[in-house]
DNA sequence: CGAAGCCTTGATGCGCCTCAACGTACGTGG
DNA sequence: CCACGTACGTTGAGGCGCATCAAGGCTTCG
């Protein structure tokens, strides 16, 4: 049913040997999420975890006031929802599928015994919290010290770079993507994003549309990145 | 020479049998750094990983502008430059001493070992991993949505109850910090910092004088943090 | 075909940064 | 121990970046 030798190259499962990673598969339940739906609530008791097959997903909270912040996305082949790994058994946020998505899901209660089995597996786990939490202090330092548009333009640049597919016009982010989200995303407002848009779409730097944005000129969008203005 | 029955009551080494503690800690060299020392730089290979005795530890990344900014503090009884729990070879950002300071140092090469030899060392370090992620994505939120009033109230107050000392006139945060250091904690200047303190000062809600504040009115700075300005 | 969701663009104002100047405490060396 | 230099702190004036408010156009879907 599931093609063992796909999943095995996976980077969670570097190192692990392939008869042993059969088994770990059939321990687990292959679910389709349709976009849109909630897997999973923050501060929810963790029953799961799951690996994304195919798919984008969103990893949101939600504050007090009710506005979202965009976490992270999650790509094809990343393990998420890992509440175990951070030693919590609750999940520390929302998980929205962006698109229909398939993902292998495991009971919680297999965590245990999976990373002992496994200590390449737990190696593996603790390398991406390990870059999770860079990737966090990263986006701290950002937005201590950047000014909207710079912060805007690397969220773009990081999601082309991370799931662009390559087109005729340049890299396109290769799922729905609102200027909402990437408010969310970035800690500015719709309007904003737009505006930015705008400005960058008049100069030729990127093409969009409902929902959908192409880098066309990687170069020059790094340079507003880092903040070197083409005045 | 080292009283190991204090060292046994910290968190990352719940659950260890002392005897075993006993050989693991006869591993490690005592140092003292006094303060302002650069304990260790970013990206510098890491050599060891320690655990805070006595004394409070910046850590600090610089942005390519030379701008800085502080990603925690270090309290005593917490494990810190632990690039091998990340998953890195090297450190992640830099450790300077606020004050005069005494930790525990282990050559790097020991983690493997000492990971494999103690499942409990491994999961409370993980969990460690795991608290500090979710502090950073809270942070991420806070500057996404909350205005620098608020965010220096929350910083000031997380300062106070993590290594407040009560005093007469309230609890006052026992190592010396100056507003450019709080400044660097919020993404905001010291020129705003000074301003707000003064103003809170003026309200009664909190004392302050050169590199020391004392929070009198936790209850009201608490209020300020959530939004619910006090008019 | 209508409604809901997404996007754009202008007008306005405020929060906070920037620039500037000065006051004050610390500690170091003569 | 005092004098000076340096680091830290305060406060004002001005302006810019971006949020907010407002209105309208366009696309998708039921």
């Amino acid at each position: 049913m599931l093609d063992i030798s796909l999943i095995s190259n996976l980077p969670p499962f570097a190192g692990i040997d392939r008869d042993d990673l059969t088994g770990l598969i059939n321990l687990a339940k292959s679910s389709r999420f349709e976009k849109g739906k909630q897997i999973f609530s923050e501060g929810e008791t963790a029953h799961s975890f799951f690996l994304l097959l195919d798919g984008h997903i969103r990893v949101v909270r939600i504050t007090p006031g009710g506005e979202q912040v965009i976490a992270r996305y999650i790509s094809s082949g990343e393990l998420f929802g890992i509440a175990q790994a951070l030693g919590r058994d609750t999940y520390p946020a929302n998980a929205v599928a962006a698109v229909d998505c398939v993902a292998l899901c495991w009971p919680t209660g297999i965590w245990q015994e999976t990373i002992e089995r496994f200590p390449r597996f737990a190696t593996n786990t603790y390398k991406t919290v390990g870059v999770r939490l860079t990737e966090a202090q990263d986006r701290i330092v950002e937005m201590a010290t950047e000014r909207v548009e710079q912060r805007v333009a690397s969220a773009i640049l990081k999601l082309a770079n991370q799931t662009g597919r390559q087109t005729d016009d340049g890299i396109e982010i290769d799922f729905p993507i609102s200027r909402q989200d990437i408010s969310e995303m970035t800690g500015t407002t719709l309007h904003t994003v737009s505006r930015f848009l705008s400005a960058w779409e008049h100069d030729g730097l990127v093409k969009s549309a409902r929902q959908r944005i192409t880098v066309t000129q990687g170069h020059q969008l790094t340079l507003i990145a880092n903040g070197e203005k083409s005045d």
